[in-house]
DNA sequence: ATCACGTGTCAGCATGCTCTGACAGGTAAA
DNA sequence: TTTACCTGTCAGAGCATGCTGACACGTGAT
């Protein structure tokens, strides 16, 4: 069964997915879940930006974090993938376009 | 069924959809066809920017475009959107991610 | 010729997204 | 205390997108 966003939580996810680094990232975090700073070694991006990447995922919804205590007392940020579904076809476009809100309209009305 | 893109085609049709622009063109194409002056009225969106639009579009086989003569022989540009079928879930992504060429690596091998 | 309507493209501004280096704070072990 | 991890955030630079007005070209009707 597929999920039931509105038009702009579909979009967000859209937004959330188009990008190479995020894509990687969900993947790793398939695998197996870590937390920021050995995710960004294992990546070999940067930590502030991966640090980025997990919250637009996260507010995607497609991410959730958790804190975790190790062994040795560090506070580490733990994350793993939602299992999301959703489906891209025209009708389901067709769809969430009904329940888009304020966000294109260039400038004002525009009427041209 | 659902498409089997690689994972660039992929990240090509995500970055397409990101948008609410595009998102209304393809529900407004949906429910009929049109030349593009027409669609950029009924869009209320300026016709450089709506060729724009259609053109990513296009490129991601989200839509595809033909040219028609009118009676009054005015030669049209008709799109229609193509029935993309796409399925979004963590294995879907992680599949992509294994053909996802030269995108990522921020600056060169970025050993940190 | 001029008007009305269609096509496509370009320069340039505005905005948003990406990315990095630096800073601040915290715990545990040497 | 110093070292070595971890967490988070910010300013600023750089690059990609979005968007508009203007230009060029074509056809049929007035």
């Amino acid at each position: 069964m597929t999920d039931d966003r509105t038009g702009d939580q579909l979009l967000q996810m859209l937004s959330a997915l188009a990008n190479p680094h995020r894509l990687r990232i969900l993947a790793a975090l398939r695998s197996r879940e870590s937390y920021v700073s050995e995710l960004a070694r294992e990546l070999g991006i940067g930590r502030p930006l991966l640090h980025m990447h997990l919250q637009v995922l996260e507010k995607a919804g497609l991410v959730v974090g958790r804190h975790e205590i190790s062994e040795d007392g560090k506070a580490l940020r733990f994350f793993s993938v939602t299992d999301f579904d959703e489906r891209l076809t025209p009708e389901r476009v067709s769809d969430a376009t009904k329940t888009l809100s304020a966000d294109s309209e260039p400038t004002g009305k525009a009427k041209r």
